[in-house]
DNA sequence: TTTACCGTTTAACCTAACCTTAACAAAAAT
DNA sequence: ATTTTTGTTAAGGTTAGGTTAAACGGTAAA
């Protein structure tokens, strides 16, 4: 039985929205605890175990990207989310986005926060800890929203993704440049191993390897009777 | 209660535009300090409190970008709205990277700057957690007053929108460029997720495409068995 | 009361999206 | 050489979504 309140470390700068949110995350059972800024956020954190970081990312002296790279040193595990502003042009986002567990736009509906959260800690009470949900990466010259569902190759048309393609692509960028067992992909998207399921994935693949084929850096490279390896080469620039 | 009209500095130097904005400003219940130009909006800005400001980007002496900087040393959170040439787009991230809540392109419409400036100071008195205050959006060309029901489009006759097409378009517009997961709008507008309000739902997508068809920067995207995601794209003309 | 109107739901039909399975070719392992 | 694994394309079936029109139900006008 798990009665204890969930401890969320909420780093805000905008003294009146911070007092509201912590408020209203404390009505709805969260333990929360508030800083101003990345470097008394940073503090707060050494100094406590938290299940949850909200951190805004637009921030004074330290901002949340900043402060979540030190977070990671010490914890490589509890998830983030961070708020950004909605007039933020998505390039400038993209670094900052690659990291994040999930990300909310400011403004934003205080029930879907709550959803998130909800879908945060539940994923890591279930045991599938260490797959907190990052789900935007750079990939070669590719970006991929795992959320929205698209990969997009530099500033072309974004290429939507099915959820099977999105959720191999995924799971290939978490193990980028190492092995992602077949077995993982199996039992993680298609909750079976068999021979239909294995072929399946392998019809995936392909489709992926379609897509990917526009960035000669990127590749999709199998390892015999192990799994596949999502291979990007070093550019140079 | 807060019957105090709203300060703002406002740092222009062509000094025809200046008055002419200053007068419509005040016409419209704010209290306006004119700049003609970055020096003298800085020692202006130490002198008073100001609820926003609104600083034009190419100026000699000392430019808007600089000025930014000068007042968000002095004070962090202050709102602050560019004024930029519309041929400017690196500038417009230099601007966000200064700390700019907005900004808007000259020659600009008079109203929208009214509805940006009515957005921040609603936003900073509510701590933009607003969810169920936030009534009017700016989509591409078209103006949704959620209150009211209409979406006008430019100048055009203002759409009446029906309590459906118009609580759905707002939800769309709080998500705007992003995931508006069907459960949500399900949820929150029909009180029900089955089959029927699904399909019901549908034909209101219908419905709102049809009135979007004639800005083609916004379009209503589908994210398969996810939801709908309000796209605007960026003007670049 | 009847009629007209309006917003909404339901139905119907069609297209697009998605996933699996099959089939055959190529590569790797035995 | 034979078997197993993988690469790839295409056909099939299922479900979700796009769209239009008709049906429904409530309310206001006649």
């Amino acid at each position: 039985m798990e009665t204890e309140k969930k401890k969320i470390l909420l780093v805000e700068d905008d003294p009146n929205f911070g007092i509201v949110l912590k408020d209203y995350l404390a009505m709805n059972d969260f333990d929360v605890v508030l800083a101003k800024n990345g470097m008394e956020g940073f503090e707060k954190f050494k100094k406590d175990n938290f299940d949850v970081c909200i951190l805004d990312v637009m921030m004074p002296y330290k901002d949340g990207f900043t402060l979540a790279k030190e977070i990671r040193e010490k914890n490589e595990n509890v998830p983030i989310i961070f708020l950004t502003a909605k007039t933020m042009k998505e390039d400038v986002l993209k670094g900052y986005k690659a990291g994040a567990d999930d990300y909310l736009n400011k403004p934003f509906d205080s029930e879907v926060l709550l959803m998130k959260l909800k879908a945060i800690l539940q994923r890591k009470a279930t045991g599938s800890l260490a797959d907190s949900k990052q789900f935007e990466f750079q990939i070669g010259h590719f970006h991929l929203n795992s959320k929205l569902r698209f990969l997009k190759f530099n500033d072309e048309e974004p290429i939507k993704l099915s959820p099977k393609e999105n959720e191999l692509l995924r799971l290939l960028a978490l193990h980028e440049n190492d092995l992602m067992p077949r077995e993982l992909a199996l039992t993680k998207i298609w909750r079976d191993d068999n021979y239909f399921t294995s072929r399946s994935m392998d019809v995936y693949i392909a489709k992926l390897r379609k897509y990917l084929k526009r960035d000669d850096s990127v590749e999709i490279l199998n390892i015999h009777g192990e799994g596949f390896r999502l291979v990007v080469k070093a550019e140079n620039q």
